[in-house]
DNA sequence: CGATTTTGACCGGCGC
DNA sequence: GCGCCGGTCAAAATCG
């Protein structure tokens, strides 16, 4: 049925990397592909997301990076956990994230996973074990809880982006008011909760919109492709080293700011495809500073924080966020 | 032959 | 209560 939509899909998976560079006009347009979700979520459905930050960005150089990918073993995780302190409203933080000040956070981001957001998060993951093991015989009162989830845009042909984990997909539902279906999947990994959503833009077909949901409670595979970095040194989500070995993917440094000056930063970076438009942390769960978690890549200094900021900026955009 | 994808059906939450 | 819709299941099909 929805067959015919999946040009796309098949596209993409021909691995045609076909990285186009962003307009300078992405910032609006990340904004605008968010605020699509926003609609929806007004309606009450379930899967929805409550947009909180939204950075975007443009890097040529990142692109170009891209194109030629580094071979630098690193590691990266997933999913930021909710902090433990960050109240779970839909209250939406700014939290862009910037190229010089990476120093707080992301580990944050992702972080709470220590022993502080254990608790939380064990009790979701055992929580969704459980839904699972027992389908049928859900449990009624319990109202079932959400995983930290965020989302981020990247523009590429590409729909299902090698983030370095495997996944697989278990589900593909039509979307209201999208021509492109959205596509459903899980972390092969046993015991390993973490889904992940990707849809196309309607607005913009070339955009996917990818939404993780979870946090992997393993390291990532190896994979032979070598990996990506991640945008910072700084952006290190955990003891390097730890696990396996995944690089291709980190998630963004998220620093808070008063004035939303900067909003651009480290983003999610997979191994093929091109640096997200945007990003935005999802279940208005924003990573508490500094919290790390085992298994989290360091860094490479694939990309200097210092003088990023223009690369991925285009000028008139920065003059904008100036101006705000 | 095991892993993954496809796809129709089912379930639960939410608004009316 | 009903219908809509997002999310998930699971059998069948496909892939490597």
């Amino acid at each position: 049925m929805e067959k015919k939509e999946d040009n796309s899909t098949e596209n993409a998976s021909l691995s045609d990397q076909n990285h186009q560079m962003i307009p300078s006009n992405s910032f609006f347009m990340a904004n605008s592909i968010f605020d699509m979700p926003c609609e929806v979520d007004q309606k009450g459905s379930l899967g929805l997301i409550d947009m909180l930050n939204v950075q975007d960005f443009t890097s040529p150089s990142i692109f170009d990076l891209l194109q030629t990918p580094p071979v630098i073993p690193l590691q990266s995780q997933l999913l930021p956990s909710p902090p433990s302190t960050v109240p779970e409203s839909s209250e939406v933080v700014n939290t862009p994230a910037s190229p010089n000040s990476s120093s707080m956070s992301s580990s944050s981001t992702e972080a709470a996973n220590d022993k502080q957001s254990k608790t939380v998060e064990e009790e979701e993951e055992i929580d969704q074990e459980k839904t699972k093991k027992q389908l049928k015989p859900k449990k009624k009162n319990q109202k079932r809880q959400r995983e930290p989830r965020f989302a981020f845009m990247t523009k590429s042909e590409i729909e299902h982006l090698d983030d370095g984990y495997r996944w697989r997909k278990y589900g593909q539902k039509a979307v209201k008011n999208s021509p492109f279906p959205r596509s459903y999947y899980r972390c092969t990994s046993t015991a390993c909760g973490v889904k992940k959503r990707v849809e196309r833009s309607f607005e913009d077909p070339s955009i996917v919109v990818t939404t993780y949901e979870g946090t992997h409670t393993h390291p990532c595979p190896i994979t032979p492709r070598g990996s990506f970095g991640i945008l910072s040194e700084n952006t290190s989500y955990g003891g390097g080293g730890g696990g396996g070995g995944c690089s291709s993917f980190t998630i963004p440094q998220v620093i808070h700011y008063q004035n939303q000056q900067h909003q651009i930063q480290q983003q999610p970076y997979f191994r093929n495809l091109a640096p997200p438009l945007s990003f935005t942390y999802a279940n208005s769960l924003v990573p508490p500073p500094h919290q790390e978690r085992p298994f989290y890549p360091s860094a490479a200094p694939l990309a200097r924080d210092h003088g990023l900021l223009e690369d991925m900026l285009p000028s008139r955009i920065l003059k904008e966020t100036k101006e705000e």
